[in-house]
DNA sequence: GTCCAGGCAAGCA
DNA sequence: TGCTTGCATGGA
């Protein structure tokens, strides 16, 4: 039997240029890389949901090509900002001490183009919340599990993630059923805060990284490492600084840091790369990965 | 079967 | 303040 998104019909491919292009396997690095859990591999590319909008990717030598749906809005200008395309942040890298440090610099090397999804905050605290203790391959499942059982569905077939008002009225079985396991009760009740702060992040702006992670981590199931993942990939917070196990490990061997506990080598992390720190964690986690 | 995963929260000294 | 433990589940 034909899944219903078979039978979809998409645009012609145009071209999105970017400042900095991809190869195929820093695309693949950015797209299902730890960053977003939303993006599946197919023959010549990438389908996945972002928002509300739903595209299939490819490489292309100045940039990406991309279609989506027929008879949905236009997600040209959506895909150019949450790629980046403009290279904002490719002039941010520029600050970073790669000249001094040949551990970061072999690291920006092997994965040129390298860059943060500019992701919905509510898309990448909720998939961040269910990422303790997980693999990204398990993230992403439980992602997929709460678009398709709770999110509307966006194009036939493709679901965006539930709102915290549709999470909040969810019973924690059914949260459990996405495989979520204890963290379950993180989502109910940040979704239950939530629900009923629209515009949770409103008025954020002029706050420091520091006091933006500070106030993330008042939501159940928010530590530091979700709150510096959030201020980075939901809030475009680039100097945020998020130490998971693969930083800690990377940190250790490129940096003589070994038996640092995770707090000191957040300060270090931002201490040492600066206002483009997430930048360089993002490299330095792509490296270790691959080794 | 064992270890570990883009950790958090609570309990303890 | 800093260390230890329990937590659900599934890969490797």
């Amino acid at each position: 039997m034909k899944r219903r998104e078979d039978k979809l019909a998409w645009t012609t491919w145009r071209v999105l240029r970017l400042a900095q292009p991809m190869g195929d396997r820093v695309l693949a690095e950015v797209l299902d890389g730890g960053q977003s859990f939303r993006w599946k591999r197919e023959e010549a590319g990438w389908v996945g949901v972002f928002g509300r909008g739903v595209a299939r990717l490819r490489p292309h030598a100045r940039g990406v090509e991309w279609c989506q749906p027929e008879g949905i809005p236009d997600l040209g200008e959506a895909l150019a900002r949450y790629l980046d395309a403009e290279g904002r942040q490719a002039a941010m890298a520029e600050r970073l001490p790669w000249r001094s440090d040949a551990f970061l610099r072999e690291a920006m090397e092997g994965f040129p183009g390298l860059r943060i999804l500019r992701q919905e905050p509510d898309e990448a605290l909720l998939a961040f919340l269910c990422s303790s203790n997980k693999q990204i391959i398990q993230i992403r499942r439980m992602v997929a599990a709460l678009a398709e059982r709770l999110g509307e569905e966006v194009a036939p077939g493709f679901h965006a993630l539930p709102s915290w008002e549709k999470l909040a009225r969810a019973d924690e079985a059914e949260l459990r059923t996405c495989g979520l396991g204890y963290r379950a009760a993180f989502v109910r009740g940040t979704a239950e805060r939530l629900a009923r702060e629209r515009g949770w992040h409103g008025g954020w702006e002029g706050s420091a990284t520091a006091e933006v992670e500070a106030r993330l981590a008042e939501l159940p199931g928010v530590g530091p490492k979700v709150a510096a993942c959030v201020a980075l990939f939901g809030l475009g917070r680039l100097d945020a600084f998020p130490v998971d196990t693969w930083i800690g490990r990377v940190l250790g061997e490129g940096y003589g840091l070994e038996g640092w506990r995770t707090e000191a080598l957040g300060r270090f992390g931002r201490a040492h790369f600066g206002e483009a720190a997430g930048l360089a964690q993002q490299w330095l986690f792509a490296r270790a990965r691959a080794e």
